[in-house]
DNA sequence: CTTGCATTCTATCGGTTATTAGAATGTTGT
DNA sequence: ACAACATTCTAATAACCGATAGAATGCAAG
């Protein structure tokens, strides 16, 4: 029957798209291009892996037509293509996040020891914000801020942190929040916050997370 | 580095979620399941392969904690571990049409030619449904409508279908579905239909893509 | 033309996957 | 006890994958 064959092209180039996410490396990178543009280079860094083997797991992903490349000097950029793209990401983490134990248990060890991290509900935290009661800041380095980060957060890269730490005021309630919630960054920069005395806190919230809750973000002109 | 380590346990069990969807024939299983609970033997014949490869792949989704199974007699009955799975099979389907070119262009071989479809938003079709200005039916085996169907919906079954057809008013508008995008079940329905001289006409979502929409079933109780 | 970034090609290693098949096992209903 | 369903084990083939490495190529900026 020829309907059959038709049926299994189908699925197949569906597979395609499962086949780029069916590794951790590439969902890494998936995850890191969630955070904005990035070379070649800053990807295989961040991932810490093998530029010629980041070169190759972005074919996959490419060949899924999950991202897209452009040539940007003498480098060559590449970025999600399109916002469906990074929802996909966040729907498949959260899909194992429901059903893995695995994954639960090792996301708890992370983030309930050793500092215990109170929930905020968006809206609220955005309103407290807004009204300036709380602190947002993001702890990515700056270009991912630029990219696209939450309203009313100022960047606060944790690798510099320690220099913008004057810029904080000393009574407000921060909140901290970095790439989602497979990243540390948040986490450290409460620890090292609490030390010198401050109430601070966490979002598991990134960006991707953000947006698919249907809220805005900003976006920082270059300076 | 230990974080380092951490984050490679992280994304990993993600990619279990994605390596379960990485195959066509998971993938089509994916699909059947989401029609509702079946068995394996009912899948192995759906999806024309083996009982014992379909029983491999089984395990695969299984591992990947997309599907569960349950002892019913002599049988064992499979079905998806959550909504939240429909949901991204659904997800991994949209971005697959949105990006992959070659998807576009089957899905436009089949559902173009050589019959014209009128596309109908759901929500007035709803209505008109509702108000018994179009008659919907749902061409899938009877034991699919009764896991949960559209609203007012008459059961239709595409092999039984000429039996049935004096049921059918001939003054009538008929929409028919079936499991979705990738199911021919409907267009052979609208085909057989015009040729008896019905408007007939299709509509390509099933009942997963009908609830992400946020949109509800009816479900039959057992006759 | 030289330098630096990125890709490609080559090859290799070890490991996994899909598929088919035959035989055995366990479970359940009759 | 027997028949039916499903899974497991074994085995075999063929194919593919992740990772790594060396060498070559393409491309753009200076």
């Amino acid at each position: 029957m020829e309907s059959r064959k038709i049926k299994d092209l189908l699925y197949e180039q569906v597979a395609r798209v499962g086949k780029a996410a069916s590794s951790p490396k590439r969902l890494e990178l998936l995850d890191l291009l969630s955070q904005g543009e990035k070379t070649v280079e800053a990807l295989a860094s961040a991932a810490s892996i093998d530029i010629k083997l980041a070169s190759a797991h972005l074919k996959v992903l490419k060949e899924g037509r999950l991202v897209e490349a452009r040539r940007d000097g003498r480098f060559i950029a590449y970025r999600l293509a399109g916002a469906d793209v990074a929802g996909l990401w966040v729907n498949l983490r959260t899909v194992a996040e429901e059903h893995l134990v695995e994954l639960r248990v090792a996301l708890g060890q992370i983030f309930a020891a050793p500092e215990r991290l109170t929930a905020e509900t968006r809206i609220s935290l955005l309103d407290k914000a807004r009204q300036g009661k709380v602190i947002v800041i993001d702890v990515r380095p700056e270009i991912e801020y630029r990219a696209g980060h939450l309203p009313f957060a100022r960047s606060m890269p944790l690798a510099e942190i320690e220099r913008h730490l004057p810029d904080l005021p000393a009574d407000k309630e921060i909140v901290a929040y970095c790439r989602g919630p497979f990243c540390l960054m948040s986490d450290e920069a409460v620890r090292l916050l609490r030390k010198r005395g401050y109430r601070a806190s966490k979002i598991s919230d990134g960006v991707a997370e953000w947006v698919m809750q249907g809220l805005p973000l900003d976006v920082s002109p270059l300076t």
